[in-house]
RNA sequence: UGCGGGGUGGAGCAGUUGGUAGCUCGUCGGGCUCAUAACCCGAAGGUCGUCAGUUCGAGUCUGGCCCCCGCUACCA
């Protein structure tokens, strides 16, 4: 099935935790190419949500705010603010950037909770779990510490010794010691509620195994067939924690919903403010129509690590609700790499979006372009800042900011900035109007299929033709001679200029903006985009300005 | 330990259903001078992690091994 037949798309992009500022790694891995795809979708005309927000639930909240000596509300307000203004600030085109706090959030988790208890969905399972007394709190597997029953080793983990690879339980670790306070944690009896992954194992073999083989991408789809391979199992969707979204039954007081089954359920009550807001009705963007090709397109851009939640938790707790779609598509990306070494922020190893804004104004795109043309689409890929500087001297300058100068000034100088008229087309002429008029198509094609490099590397050939297309007619030396000919070759020339403005618009939106204006083109339509009489005899350009 | 993704000329990447490797950048040489020392043309440079196998023929299928990243963790 063609995204082309769909005329709704519901789009998210991964909740950011709002315990830290944006770097590139998240740009490159679920904001930058859904911002690519749904600025694609509405120049197409189509109608298209795209929502986001911060993630401000689960412990990591709870700890930054003990490691702050602040409170988890602080924590939240001023990363929630920070992020969403980071993006803004880089062009990543939210039409709602919401946060999991909000009472509208709260509601409806709760109401997919109580939906779920009540279908009698739930399994109830009470255990014994290690609980720091002077945190007050449960403690997860990977903070707890000890010595390895196997080895020795006096640092392995709760759930595994990193010395020599066995897993563990818990209980397994000789002398256990909390991570939070450095104390021996005490065993305490506790209640969960579990979804029963492994009931849904057959459906989600016929619906994923079945039904996307051959639509998603193979990373996505080996980590799934891998997961549903070895067998799902029920997982606990309520969590012993003083931070987050309450489960809404009187037994468990005190208990909060996991927040992997709230966060996901963001992207909808993000998109329920969205309407809201703007006077529209949610439903139809997440709810199952009456006709099947009424559903809305729901796709869901994520990093490697959350494949498992978005392509088999949150699918599953969709369908045991029933009323909702399921994703269409998953394009998870890898993990982008900084210098030779991963991205860590423990470490302060990483290139903060806020401080690149901060540091070099006016140069979104720039940053735009290099992590669209290096998008870990496949694999791990590579930042490096002597190659952020190659691809914007050498390539966005040299070839597409130098192409749009040449023709303007071209213009200018010979025609006082007016589209000459193409007096008489030659076969050069023709073939290359030819040959812009199936670029628009190709670069959206990969963008439809999620492989944004290849559109990006698509742009960048389409003003290669442009520069080819003057340096074979060489428009300059037959202004001596013919001027009839070079107001042909630049009615041409200005053509493929103005089908840049456009198709360039998903990629640079702010370069596309100032080019809009140079050529004081309107439309915004990738239909538009191709043609060869976008600009008409006789439009006046602006004058000539470096973009 | 198991599983998933990846390992292609200096760098970054493509390589559909198997038939002797393509692209961008960089390098070298040439052209042009309208243009942001930019643009255009051409050349050199890989035998495709590794070992073995299937086949008339494998980067592309099978098996073993090595390396990198990840796997219901507070990281896209």
């Amino acid at each position: 099935m063609s995204i082309r037949s769909f005329k709704r798309f519901t789009v998210t992009s991964a909740l950011p935790y709002a315990n830290g500022p944006l770097h590139i790694g998240h740009i490159a891995g679920a904001y930058l190419p859904a911002d690519i795809f749904v600025r694609y979708l509405r120049m197409r005309g189509k109608d298209v949500v795209y929502v986001g927000g911060s993630d401000e639930h689960g412990a990591a909240i709870t700890i930054q705010a003990k490691r702050e000596g602040t409170t988890p509300q602080a924590i939240i307000d001023k990363y929630h603010a920070l992020n969403k203004e980071t993006f803004e600030r880089f062009g990543i085109s939210f039409d709602m950037y919401h946060r999991t706090s909000e009472k509208i959030h709260h509601e409806l988790s709760q109401e997919f909770f109580l939906n779920l208890y009540e279908k009698g969905e739930f399994t109830e399972q009470e255990s014994e779990q290690y609980y720091d007394d002077e945190f007050g709190q449960f403690l997860a597997d990977r903070y707890i510490t000890g010595t390895c029953p196997n080895c020795g080793y006096d640092s392995a983990y709760g759930d595994q010794c990193e010395k020599c690879g066995t897993s563990l339980n818990p209980t397994d670790l000789i002398h256990p010691k909390s991570t939070l306070s450095g104390k021996a944690p005490v065993l305490k009896k506790t209640k969960h509620w579990y979804l029963p992954l492994d009931k849904y194992q057959p459906w989600l073999e016929e619906w994923l195994l079945e039904g996307k083989k051959d639509k998603w991408k193979s990373n996505v789809y080996g980590q799934c067939s891998s997961w549903l391979k070895s067998g799902l199992q029920p997982r606990a969707m309520t969590r012993d924690l003083d931070w987050g979204v309450d489960v809404p039954l009187e037994e468990a007081a005190g208990k909060k919903l996991y927040v992997w089954l709230d966060a996901p359920i963001g992207y909808i009550s993000s998109t329920k403010q969205w309407a809201l807001d703007n006077g529209k009705d949610w439903e139809p963007y997440w709810k199952e129509q009456e006709k099947s090709e009424d559903n809305s397109c729901l796709v869901h851009f994520i990093g490697k690590d959350n494949i498992v939640f978005h392509c088999i938790t949150f699918p599953a707790i969709l369908h045991a609700h029933g009323d909702y779609i399921l994703p269409e598509h998953v394009p998870a990306n890898e993990f982008l790499n900084l210098e030779g070494d991963k991205l860590s922020t423990s470490r302060n190893w990483a290139v903060w979006l806020n401080e690149y804004l901060d540091e070099f104004p006016g140069k979104e795109d720039e940053l735009r372009y290099t992590l669209a043309s290096i998008l870990p689409e496949t694999k791990d890929s590579e930042f490096t800042w002597k190659d952020y500087q190659a691809r914007n001297n050498n390539e966005l300058l040299a070839i597409f900011g130098n192409f749009i100068n040449r023709v303007v000034v071209l213009i200018h100088k010979y025609f006082e900035g007016k589209v000459p008229a193409a007096v008489q087309l030659e076969s050069v002429d023709r073939e290359v109007l030819k040959a812009l008029a199936v670029y628009p198509a190709k670069i959206g094609e990969a963008i439809e299929h999620f492989r944004f490099r290849e559109g990006l590397g698509e742009f960048m050939n389409l003003a290669r033709l442009g520069n080819r297309y003057l340096a074979d007619t060489e428009p300059w030396k037959l202004a001596k001679t013919d001027m009839g000919r070079v107001g042909t070759i630049l009615n041409s020339g200005v053509q493929i200029a103005a089908a840049l403005a456009i198709v360039s618009e998903p990629f640079l939106p702010f370069t596309a903006a100032k080019l809009h204006d140079l050529l004081k083109l309107s439309s915004e339509s990738w239909e538009d985009a191709g043609r060869s009489d976008l600009l008409p005899e006789g439009h006046q350009l602006n004058e000539a300005r470096l973009l």
